[in-house]
RNA sequence: CGGGCUGUAGUAUAAUGGUAGUAUACAUGCUUUGGGAGUAUGCGGCCUGGGUUCGAUUCCCAGCAGCCCGACCA
């Protein structure tokens, strides 16, 4: 994308109203736009990111064998009331029509997904069976905070999957606990798998914690045998001994970023979802269901992965691959060269199927076009240059130094990077 | 929902019971071009309502909004 074209909200100053990291580096690269306490516009280098963690996230679910839809954010108020959440579901929305009846904006969709899945389930041959969506939920947070990572409108993948017994449920539970891993070691987290109570929806649930001061939970964890759990079910202190290995327990606070519940039937009982099994019995349907935050995870990205400077994405989920930039000015036939010869790397990095953008404002001095791109945190940065002649200035963000090399060695590059 | 802090220009900030200042952004000109350039000119502002006062952006009260702590967090 050409530079000179977009809109630039790129800010000189952090956000007063932001305390939180990721929101205060997220706006200033201008990523996101707050609207109010909770709720952000996503810009076009955010809404990049965010649909690429959403591929990503899509990619490994489908990998799962589920199947996608979308359901509405509007939601009748009779089905909350046939689960008891319409009372007890403190942070569900409700909203009301010009005729007085009640709705209640999506905050998760059992209420939704089961009478669905009644339309398709009938037998245990129509399972196991998995419905997801990646949508925008609406929670009435008490309170609003830590920018991108307690909204009160957010971006979630939601997933609900239906089985026979509990060892099928069992059997696509490990397998969720799989695709899970691997979508945040695409994304360059280091996510825990920790027990955790499983609040209303049941016994005791999987969460997925990225350790980080900034996080508003807190894990006992062991590194020795990897034994995690949420503080909310373990009194544990730091330097007590694990009770599975006795190794030393340590702790930390974390951001969840996924999890995971075995609902069973909680969610089928009240809306009598049931098949009919090998023996001819009528059965109720065993179910589990598995969320991410994607939008989330976009500010556990930020919060983690910076420097002083600004931004530094995960190539899996960078707004673009290359920051090309070109720096003209001084004789206005040696600028004009520079600006031709990066129209060209830029065609050909386009050809290449590379995302880049191309920094080809020439209304901007060098140490603005710098200072913008180590905001905007672009894994790669290429500088045009009359200084550096036919060469290219080749530059990792995370990297301090950078090499001149030709356009060869960016190609080969590029073929590295797919494999 | 309790407690605390804060609301001044697009953004970030200063001062003040009597004409509100700076930086940045924006517009125009000239100069400049490898780390948020220089210069000149211009445009633009005290959250809302009530009270005290001759006079309130400033003090008081209420509301609204934002942030933080707590409670909550499916």
């Amino acid at each position: 994308m050409l530079q000179s074209k977009l809109s630039n909200f790129v800010r000189k100053e952090f956000p007063k109203d932001e305390e939180a990291h990721n929101a205060r580096l997220l706006i200033r690269a201008g990523f996101i736009d707050k609207v109010m306490a909770g709720v952000y516009s996503y810009l076009p280098f955010g809404l990049r990111v965010l649909s690429k963690i959403n591929s990503i996230v899509r990619e490994e679910i489908n990998k799962l064998g589920a199947q996608e839809v979308l359901m509405p954010a509007l939601t009748p108020k009779e089905n909350w009331q046939q689960t008891g959440r319409w009372e007890n579901f403190d942070a569900l929305f409700k909203v009301i029509s010009r005729d007085k009846k009640e709705f209640a904006l999506g905050a998760t969709h059992e209420e939704i997904v089961v009478p669905l899945s009644q339309k398709a389930i009938f037998s245990y041959k129509d399972m196991p069976c998995g419905f997801y969506q990646i949508q925008n939920k609406f929670r009435d947070e008490p309170r609003a905070k830590s920018g991108m990572l307690r909204g009160r409108e957010f971006v979630m993948k939601d997933l609900y999957s239906f089985h026979a017994d509990s060892e099928d449920l069992d059997l696509y539970y490990k397998k969720a606990i799989k695709a899970y891993s691997n979508i945040f070691k695409r994304l360059g987290l280091n996510a825990w798998l920790v027990e955790a109570s499983g609040g209303t929806f049941s016994k005791y649930s999987h969460e997925f914690q990225v350790f980080s001061p900034n996080g508003e939970d807190s894990v006992v964890y062991c590194k020795k045998c990897q034994f995690a759990q949420n503080s909310e079910i373990n009194s544990s202190k730091s330097g007590d001994s694990c009770p599975k290995c006795k190794g030393l327990l340590e702790i930390s606070s974390a951001i969840e970023v996924g999890n995971i519940f075995k609902l069973n039937t909680k969610y089928s009982d009240p809306f009598s979802l049931k098949f009919r099994d090998k023996d001819g019995l009528e059965k109720i349907v065993i179910m589990g269901c598995y969320g991410i935050g994607t939008s989330r995870l976009m500010g556990v990205a930020a919060e983690l992965f910076n420097d002083e400077k600004g931004l530094i994405w995960p190539e899996s989920i960078a707004p673009f691959q290359f920051h090309l930039v070109a720096l003209g000015g001084g004789d206005e036939k040696e600028s004009k060269k520079v600006y031709q010869r990066a129209n060209k790397i830029y065609d050909q990095l386009l050809k290449l199927g590379i995302e880049v953008l191309y920094d080809d404002r020439e209304d901007k001095t060098p140490g603005e076009k710098f200072a913008e791109s180590d905001l905007i945190g672009i894994p790669v940065r290429l500088v045009v240059s009359a200084r550096n002649g036919t060469k290219i200035e080749f530059k990792k963000r995370n990297m301090a130094k950078a090499s001149l090399v030709d356009f060869s060695f960016i190609k080969k590059y590029c073929i590295s990077q797919r494999d």
